[in-house]
DNA sequence: CTGAATGAAAT
DNA sequence: ATTTCATTCAG
């Protein structure tokens, strides 16, 4: 899930008035000199903790702790007399999962991935074991009190913030880890998997299971959306039904679950695109992001001028790996490819019923097209829309994938390639297909959770 | 300095 | 409602 939720990182001054957080922070060590006094009330949380012994039955006890005070003072600016928040529930869960390896180093040691792996397992958390670690923060919280008595919370509310009208949120770092992955490792864990018995879970986990490449999808890009972003008369209200890399991300929320995407349709007259002979071959399976269903498509018989909107799209190579890395160097083309590359092994005998055959052919555009200003920029990422500028015709339907451009033109056909041509030929069971059968074809088993 | 998670507490 | 910041450290 994208994290859209922005950080400021505003370094505040003066708000910490306090004594400095020198003690390594000691949440949960039962032990520790400060026990209960007066003001508080023990038991003011309605779940007590198991009668049993915590220690054996739970499945993440908290890492014995031994004042093995680490705090590597802390790395940035803070006004050294900074109070930090007290801890809530997750992240003394998180301070100690972290702590206690269960996930070794050689599962994972991007935190970030972490993090999104301990969110998963504590969701995951019977309840009562969640309730321990409430109880720990709740301690925390007393503990914080007891202190820094006239600590305040004050968060630096950045009013207006850089000032600059445009301000785009950023949209989400594309480098999205596995989140099948991810999900794979915190149910291990909820098991009672960890340590090396988890590695090798994963270890094997990770020999089959394929990584997905993500990618981004851009607005589809017609002759007329480009006149009227380049100084046109603009007589109607601009209207803005695409979502190009630059624009910020569309309302989607990020915790809560789910917010359908708007469909746009637009009219689309046909473009003749060079006809190009493939090469053999990769293949794609592809699946949808979650907050898309195969019905955001449109994509019914009459394909026509259905336009994409969707925010990202997964490719998952699938089978035959028999000629992809060293032809074309699919690697240059788009980065996300790269980072997962290593992890990918030819494995399976059989296509996947839904592929896309992605063949890399070294196609040069036409030559006009090199030397012709005329034809708008934005389509020269894509050699195939170059040749699309007749000037009552639409570019056809237009995605990128990083830095990898595609189209569908009005055959269904659908062509991708940057740098290098390459035509995209869905597969549907083996059998070619045309571009809308093969989204249309889009099914549960295809969409994937992430993001 | 950012990202990634959840939750408490602040606007 | 929305935002900050608690933890952590590799990128």
């Amino acid at each position: 899930m994208p994290a859209i939720r922005s950080k400021k990182a505003k370094t505040e001054a003066a708000d910490g008035i306090q004594l400095s957080w020198d003690t390594p922070l000691e949440f949960a060590t039962p032990d520790q000199q400060c026990s209960f006094t007066t003001n508080m009330t023990p038991n003011s949380y309605s779940e007590p903790p198991p009668l049993v012994d915590a220690d054996s039955t739970h499945l993440f006890p908290p890492s014995a702790e031994g004042t093995s005070g680490r705090r590597p003072a802390h790395s940035k600016k803070k006004p050294d007399n900074h109070i930090p928040r007290p801890p809530n529930a997750f992240i003394l869960f998180r301070s100690s999962f972290i702590k206690s390896q269960h996930v070794s180093t050689e599962v994972e040691t991007n935190h970030s991935t972490l993090s999104k792996i301990i969110g998963l397992t504590w969701q995951n958390l019977p309840n009562e074991e969640r309730q321990v670690w409430h109880g720990k923060a709740k301690a925390a919280l007393e503990d914080h009190k007891r202190r820094f008595p006239s600590y305040a919370f004050r968060p630096a509310h950045t009013r207006g913030k850089g000032g600059t009208a445009t301000e785009k949120r950023k949209v989400r770092e594309v480098g999205l880890k596995d989140t099948k992955r991810c999900e794979k490792i915190a149910q291990l864990l909820v098991e009672g998997k960890k340590g090396e018995e988890l590695d090798a879970a994963i270890q094997e986990f990770d020999r089959t299971h394929v990584p997905q490449i993500i990618t981004r999808f851009e607005a589809p890009l017609t002759v007329r959306t480009y006149r009227r972003s380049s100084s046109a008369p603009a007589g109607e209200p601009e209207v803005q039904p695409f979502l190009r890399p630059s624009d910020p991300p569309r309302k989607r929320v990020v915790r809560s679950a789910s917010t359908q995407p708007t469909r746009v349709v637009t009219p689309a007259p046909a473009v003749h695109l060079p006809p190009i002979e493939l090469p053999p071959t990769n293949f794609f399976q592809i699946s949808l992001d979650a907050g898309f269903t195969a019905s955001d498509f449109s994509f019914d018989q009459k394909i026509e001028p259905a336009s994409f909107n969707f925010d990202s799209f997964f490719m998952e190579p699938g089978s035959p790996y028999d000629a992809p890395y060293d032809t074309p160097s699919p690697s240059s083309m788009y980065g996300s490819f790269d980072t997962y590359s290593q992890n990918m092994q030819p494995q399976h005998s059989q296509p996947p019923s839904l592929s896309i055959n992605t063949s890399f052919s070294q196609w040069q555009p036409p030559s006009p097209f090199d030397s012709t200003p005329s034809t708008p920029q934005m389509y020269s990422a894509s050699p195939y829309t170059a040749v699309s500028q007749p000037e009552d015709t639409f570019a056809p339907h237009n995605f990128s994938l990083d830095a990898f451009q595609g189209m569908v033109d009005m055959s269904n056909q659908c062509y991708m390639g940057a740098e290098y041509g390459a035509i995209a030929k869905p597969q549907l069971a083996g059998q070619d297909v045309d571009f809308a059968s093969f989204m249309s074809s889009l099914d549960q088993q295809h969409l994937s959770y992430a993001i």
